[in-house]
Parts: C-alpha cells; structure tokens; sequence
DNA sequence: CTAGGGTTAG
C-alpha cells in the first residue's frame, strides 16, 4: 500500500503551487476516504512555507489524524522531495501512518530510512514510532530486534514495547516489563501511560491480585485521581482474574467518575447477566449523575442488559429515550434496539427499529436474521438475508449461524442444506461448530439420523458437547437407541458435568424399557457428583424483575402462587394435560426429587404473572434452560383456558403460546 | 516543537 512512493530521500522540485485549492481544507468532511489525490491537494495548502520541515510534519500528521494514512504516506514522500530536512519531524508521523495502514512494507522502507539517516536508534522519537509500527504490523519479533538496538530506552520507548506487547498478545510479556519499570525504581518512571498499559495488560490475565497490585502502587505514587485510569481499573477488576465485579463496584462508587465510568460500570454487568444492577446503575446515573449525561454507548449497554433479562417494559422505556436523542437510526443503538426487541418476544417492532438504521453494518442484518429465526419465523429470516446481499454486504461467519439456525428453528431442511453448501462453495467460509451444530439440529428433527451422524463424522473442527447433545435429543425424537448410545458416550468424553444430557439419556434408554442403563446412568451422575445448574424463570412486572427457582419458596408471594398453581393444575388436568409423571428424571435428581412441589420454575412464573398481569396483556417468561416437555405442554393448555397469550423464551428460541398451541409446532 | 498510553457500544 502506497509503499513505492516513499523512497527515496534526494531533492526534487517542490510541489506544483498549481495544486493549490482556496476552497479546501484538511478537515472537509466531503473528500473521499479512498481518493488521496484531494487530500493532498488539501495537504499543500496547509503546506504554505515547504522551507519550513516542521509544517510538512504537521501536514503529515494532521492526515493521519483525519484518517487517511495513505495520504499522509504519499504526503512524507512529497515533504522529503521538498525539503529533505523534513525527514526528521515527518519520520515518526509516517511510521505510524504505516502503522494505521498496516503497511509492513511502506513501514520497512521507513526503518531503512531511520537506519541510513541515523535517526534510529539515536532519536527516540523515531524509536517509538518504529516500535509501534511493528506492533501494529503483528511484528513482534522485529519490534524486539529493534529495541534491543536501543542503547538506553526512555520510559516511552518501554511503554510503547509493553503496549504492543498486549495488542500482540504477549500478556504476560508486558507485565514483566511493567514490573521492571517499578524495579528501576527512579521516579516518574511509571507514569499514567505506563499503569494504564498494565491495566489493559492484568484485564486479560486470569492471575489473581494483579489489578490489585497495579491499584496499590497507583495510588502510592499518586495517580488515583485519575478517572482515565480509574476508568481502565474497573475494566480490569471485571474481566481480569477473579471477575471481581464487586471490587469494580467498590472502586466506582469512590472515585470521581464521568460518562466512561457510567457506561463502563453499566456494560460489565450487562455483559455478566447482571441485568438487574445493569438497569439499576443506569437510573441511578440518571439521578445522581451528577451532570453526566448518557449517550449513545449507555444506551446500547442498558439495551443489552434488557434484552438478557427480556425485560420488555424497561427496554420499551429506553426505545423511547433512544428516539428522543435523536438516535433511532445510529447503526450501533439501533442493533442494540433490534436486538433487544427480539430477545423481549417482539420481532415486529425489531423489525420497525431495524427498518429505521441508517448505514446498516453485518450485525445489523445479523440481528434482525436471528431474530425472525428465534421466533421461528424462518421465511422472513430468509427475505432478509436475501435482502441483505442485495445491499451489497457480504455475509460472514456469525451471518451464516443465524441463517442457519433460523432454517433449523423453523424445520426449513431443503433451505438450511442449501445454505450450508453454498456458505462453503460460493462464499469460501469454513463451517465451524456452530453451522454443525444448526445442521445436526435441522437433520436430527427431520429424522435424517445418519445424515447428521455422517455430517459429525466428517467435520474437521472438534465436535462439541452441544453438538452430541443435538443428535442425542434427535435420538431421543426418533428413538434411535443405539446411536444414541454412540452420541452419549462422545458427549461424556467431552462435558462431564452437564446433568441435562444425563438426564436425556436416561430418559430415552427408560422410554426403550432398558431399565439397567437407567439405572447405569443414574449411578454415573451420582459418581461424578454431576450438579445440575439451577434452572430459572423470569417476569418482568411493572417494570421489576421477578425469578423463580424449581420449586422456590422465596417470593414474597409464594403462597398464593401455589395456592393458584394447585388450582389452575387441576382445571388444565379437566381439560385433558396429563402431567408427566415419568419418574426417571426425578430419580436422577435428588435436588429436584427432595424439594417440596417438584415445580418447575416456568409454571411458577406463569402463575405469578397470570395472577398479577391485566387480562387480554401478554405474558412473557424468560428461562435459562430449555423449557421441559411437561410444562410445554402444560403452558398449552393454560393458553386454551385462560384465552391468555405467553411468549417464553428458552435458552434456544421463543415458543408463542397461544390457544392450545405453541408457534414451534412441539419441534424445539 | 514533534512522540508514547487507556476505557465504553456493535
């Protein structure tokens, strides 16, 4: 890229004064991205004394800061013919315009030149620069040939080796050089740069104690006060060992904090479920802000975590603050609002906030993709895709899985097929376990077994516990035994401490009648000591969150809700529910077995939200796992004798309840 | 008269 203009450095005549434009200007927001010609007619305007070095430098660096590295590539080479004296203030912008490009080679010819005019390794700031342009290039090793050309390197240099050394993955690496930036003990040395580096560092390290550690020694030489960096700690604290989310907290409500600080405090507990803290801290903000006003970034983090919790009341309120700020159609919001109707059961209005996106990106498309496709509405998931290569975008990877699976969800076979060759042939991608596992899925439900065994059998990533799983449950739709043994036994090579897929198991060997393999199963589950993760339920009331447990007792409420549940249990049992009595998965699960009603956490939510819910309004229920043959076929019935609609959504995909039946068609 | 560093959304 650009790389062959820049040598080399002997005198030319200046710049043709010609190119002058009275009307241009660096900054104009009109000149085309990949057009460099514009811009450097732009950059000779700004140029107005060529004798001057330093203003070739700024010219350099100003187009390289408005964007165009390219352009301020082809701008050093103009600013050498010029002035040769240029090279020394030209050469640091350069490089990293070759950085920002990415040009390994323009970036060589940049070190030749450093080399033959003596400005490395004698000059630091060309030093740096050098350094950050191998980083950048995913050149670690010639970056650490360089250095050690260095003969005493400032705390820049050392800083900018331990910066790439994290954008390089070398985690650890830049520790150690942080760490002997604290040994050499001479002060100022470890500035802020320095600790925010390290903190980036200690985010992605699962070693405990070390964002601590960094904390400590930032506040001994001083700092704290920083928000920038307080800003980077709570990062660090969340996402390094121990994801304390707490200390994060700690630390946020201590420091002086600004909109950063909000909003970063806000997404990581979006991004760990905490969707409740997640809406909390966010009204919070909005009271006690203390003048910090949310924007753009807020509300895709608040988007999020309504969307986790399908907290559909408190996601309708921040659609409306999305559409007062004006930002209905900023791609990342408006993906956000997309998103989060979808996962609150309400694909139509994603489809009105998608319709609303201005310059739609991938994960556009791909939300409102997977969106029509966890409804089962497979069809329009299609429309849109087909949509969405008319528009000219190429579908990716993450596209492909929500094709996919909108074709599994919505049992579209021939389609999902097709899709699944075309994504290798036509576009070249490589399916991964997740396509695998969309196709196993789609095969398995429509009873083609073999195909999808011969499928896993053929795939050359590793195939996954999901992946098993997906042919297990096919094996139990189909009653094939014998496969089914074949899938279990891969699957608890692989995950050994999923109880579900004990439990699936031991019900198709019980469905066969082949009581010693239940019994088999049974007494693996007790020799691993498998736990089984506690399957939840949620409603969102007025606004609040409610949970439910198997057979949870812990609601303020719960006496009423079983009193109604007893009730409404046995008017569905009048009207033909036969509950499940099938006693193999109780066997297996001693916790579920032991607790008081065996009540799985879906009804109990049901219940809560038929008895505090407005007759005629919909009743929506989140559950973590997926929802069980029993209580599907129990919400079916209430659905017919209450004349009440629900939407619950699974761990896969929604299931909209109403008069008898459910929009899967009993396929999930 | 320049240079090195970080965080949030998708």
């Amino acid at each position: 890229m650009a790389a062959a203009s820049i040598m080399p450095p002997h005198t030319n005549p200046p710049p043709p004064a010609t190119a002058r434009d009275p009307t241009a200007t660096v900054s104009d927001p009109q000149r085309h991205r990949d057009a460099p010609t514009p811009s450097l007619r732009a950059l000779f305007l700004r140029a107005v004394d060529p004798s001057r070095p330093s203003s070739w430098s700024t010219a350099v660096a100003d187009l390289l800061s408005s964007g165009d590295p390219v352009a301020a590539l082809a701008a050093f080479a103009a600013a050498l013919r010029a002035n040769p004296a240029a090279l020394r203030p030209a050469l640091p912008p350069a490089l990293r315009a070759a950085a920002a490009a990415t040009s390994l080679s323009a970036g060589r010819q940049l070190h030749l030149l450093a080399l033959r005019s003596g400005l490395f390794p004698s000059d630091a700031y060309s030093a740096s620069a050098l350094l950050h342009m191998y980083y950048h290039c995913s050149r670690p090793l010639d970056a650490r040939r360089a250095f050690d050309e260095i003969p005493a390197p400032n705390p820049v240099i050392v800083t900018a080796m331990a910066s790439g050394c994290v954008r390089n993955n070398l985690v650890y690496t830049a520790l150690s050089i942080f760490r002997s930036m604290v040994a050499s003990d001479s002060a100022g040395v470890v500035d802020e740069a320095a600790a925010l580096v390290a903190l980036s560092a200690s985010a992605r390290v699962p070693d405990r104690g070390i964002t601590g550690g960094i904390h400590a020694l930032v506040s001994k030489i001083g700092l704290d006060g920083h928000t920038g960096l307080a800003n980077t700690m709570l990062d660090a604290y969340a996402k390094g060992g121990g994801h304390d989310l707490g200390a994060a907290r700690k630390l946020f409500d201590m420091m002086e904090r600004d909109v950063v600080s909000w909003n970063t405090m806000i997404a990581l507990y979006a991004q760990n479920g905490l969707s409740t803290e997640a809406l909390g801290l966010y009204s919070k903000m909005l009271i006690v802000g203390g003048g910090v006003r949310c924007n753009a970034v807020t509300l895709s983090a608040v988007l999020l975590a309504c969307a986790h919790a399908g907290a559909i009341q408190a996601g309708k309120r921040i659609h409306n603050q999305v559409v007062r700020m004006g930002l209905e159609d900023n791609v990342y919001v408006g993906t956000s609002v997309v998103d989060m109707y979808s996962k609150c059961g309400k694909v139509e209005m994603a489809w009105k906030a998608f319709q609303k996106i201005k310059g739609k990106n991938i994960l556009s498309w791909s939300a409102m993709i997977a969106g029509y496709g966890m409804h089962g509405y497979g069809q329009e998931a299609l429309h849109v895709f087909t949509d969405m290569r008319k528009s000219g975008l190429k579908p990716n990877y993450i596209t492909f899985i929500s094709v996919l699976a909108a074709c599994s969800h919505a049992g579209l076979l021939n389609e999902g097929r097709y899709w699944y060759n075309t994504m290798k042939t036509e576009f070249g991608i490589e399916p991964g376990v997740e396509h695998y596992g969309c196709m196993v899925d789609l095969l398995g439900h429509a009873g083609c077994l073999d195909e999808a065994y011969d499928l896993i059998k053929e795939m050359k990533a590793k195939p996954d516990a999901a992946l098993w799983g997906a042919l297990l449950s096919a094996c139990r739709i189909y009653k094939n035994v014998e496969l089914a043994k074949i899938s279990a036994e891969r699957l608890f090579e692989l995950d050994a401490t999923n109880s579900g897929y004990y439990v699936l198991l031991s019900n198709i060997y019980a469905e066969a009648g082949r009581w010693k393999d239940v019994e088999r199963t049974r007494v693996l589950v007790k020799t691993r000591g498998i736990e089984k993760p506690p399957g939840y339920s949620s409603v969102e009331l007025k606004g609040k969150i409610h949970l439910f447990y198997v057979g949870d007792k812990s609601h303020p409420q719960y006496k009423e809700i079983y009193a109604y549940l007893e009730k409404l249990l046995e008017r569905i049992q009048e009207a033909g529910y036969v509950p499940n009595t099938g006693s193999v998965l109780h066997d297996l699960d001693v916790e579920e077995r032991e607790s008081m009603l065996r009540i799985h956490s879906e009804k109990l939510a049901v219940a809560f939200a038929l008895m505090n819910s407005v007759q005629g309004s919909v009743i929506h229920v989140i559950k973590n796992l997926r929802v069980c043959t029993d209580c599907h076929a129990a919400i079916k019935i209430i659905t017919k004798l209450t004349g009440r609609e629900i939407i619950v959504r699974d761990i896969k995909r929604f299931h909209h309840f109403k008069d008898g039946l459910c929009s899967c068609g009993d396929y999930w």
